[in-house]
DNA sequence: CCTCGGGGAGAACCGGCGTTCTCTACCGTA
DNA sequence: TACGGTAGAGAACGCCGGTTCTCCCCGAGG
């Protein structure tokens, strides 16, 4: 088998279950029956567990920040763009696996034991408030309204995952409308 | 030693250590060495790890709210009040051992495995959700309004941990103060 | 056909940790 | 002094899980 599909293999495995059911409650071997793959050709792909979370971590950061850019890019109106966001949180939360926010969980995980995972939390947080503050740039709104609003995103995500609702992102929406209109 | 003095140390050394350094990094030999206790007595008070987990979480989630209402009371005007909340944030944020919110980070930690801690973890966000909406209430302002207010602050809570920031304390403040304006 | 390298399955190893057990010291009491 | 009961120190036990090793098959190349 190609070591490409193998490496897919193993980290959708990875994010299926790291992501679902918390890093530390996941053995290699569940990797293992998961993906399909010998342990032997998994340890040549990740020589040791925390790498493979590093990579789990680090695609779902791609594709993560990816799908919620071409969600807020079917709108053109730079205030429809910044409220789209809140939008598809609504439809993200929505979805059947949802279990919160994958990067806030793994903080909570490991923030305290790994670096290596704290600064890939920090960084996927730091791209997605740069993210939110470009939208508002492109809104020629002022600053402090992209810390604001990204606020309320990491509020709607942690409720979100704990009350297992998709209602905190209508709520920040709301929220993310009132502040729109005092900014004006 | 009298049972309740063990008892307050058993709980003293776990919330220093599942605080600090996350709960499955702590062994029962960390909570001996830190108490004080042998592990006979520390069994005869909690009979599993997970319970003394239990009793942390209850206990912190007491004394946490206990702290925010204080410093509230010391306001009288209700629009005063709804922000010293935010106030407060700021100086937790400012404490050297902030860590992030504990059932923020719990949730992470065992929200998928452990369904008594999961409860946990919404009791004591809904007693804070409930705190706030009374806040709003008791200033006449209108109910969707609270909601809002506590995405703010589960933002803010999640983000300094993070980062290691107070800065967001602020930043959620500000947006509270636009907010109320908008519903005034 | 023989050989040899790579890969799969799963056992084996080893350290960590939750929990229990053993041994000993100590204290109050007859 | 003898004794029973309690508590402390820490070894022991058992399980789990990350990592490595063994054994076997198979396919390519001579």
């Amino acid at each position: 088998m190609d070591s490409e599909v193998a490496r897919d293999r193993a980290l959708d495995a990875a994010e299926k279950l790291f992501y679902g059911r918390g890093i530390h409650s996941v053995g290699m071997d569940d990797i293992r029956s998961t993906s399909g793959l010998s342990l032997k050709r998994l340890y040549q792909l990740f020589p040791a567990k925390e790498q493979l979370v590093e990579a789990y971590l680090e695609r779902r950061d791609v594709a993560w920040r990816q799908r919620l850019a071409a969600h807020v890019d079917r709108c053109t109106d730079p205030r429809e763009r910044i409220l789209s966001v809140f939008d598809w949180l609504r439809l993200w939360f929505l979805e059947p696996d949802f279990r919160g926010c994958a990067w806030i969980n793994s903080y909570g995980e490991l923030g305290a034991t790994s670096p290596r995972v704290l600064a890939q939390v920090r960084a996927h947080k730091q791209a997605f408030r740069a993210y939110v503050a470009g939208l508002v740039a492109d809104a020629e709104l002022p600053e402090p309204l992209g810390g604001q609003l990204y606020l309320l995103a990491e509020g709607a995500m942690v409720t979100a995952g704990i009350e297992g609702s998709a209602e905190p992102a209508v709520q920040a929406g709301l929220a993310a409308g009132l502040l729109l209109e005092a900014y004006r």
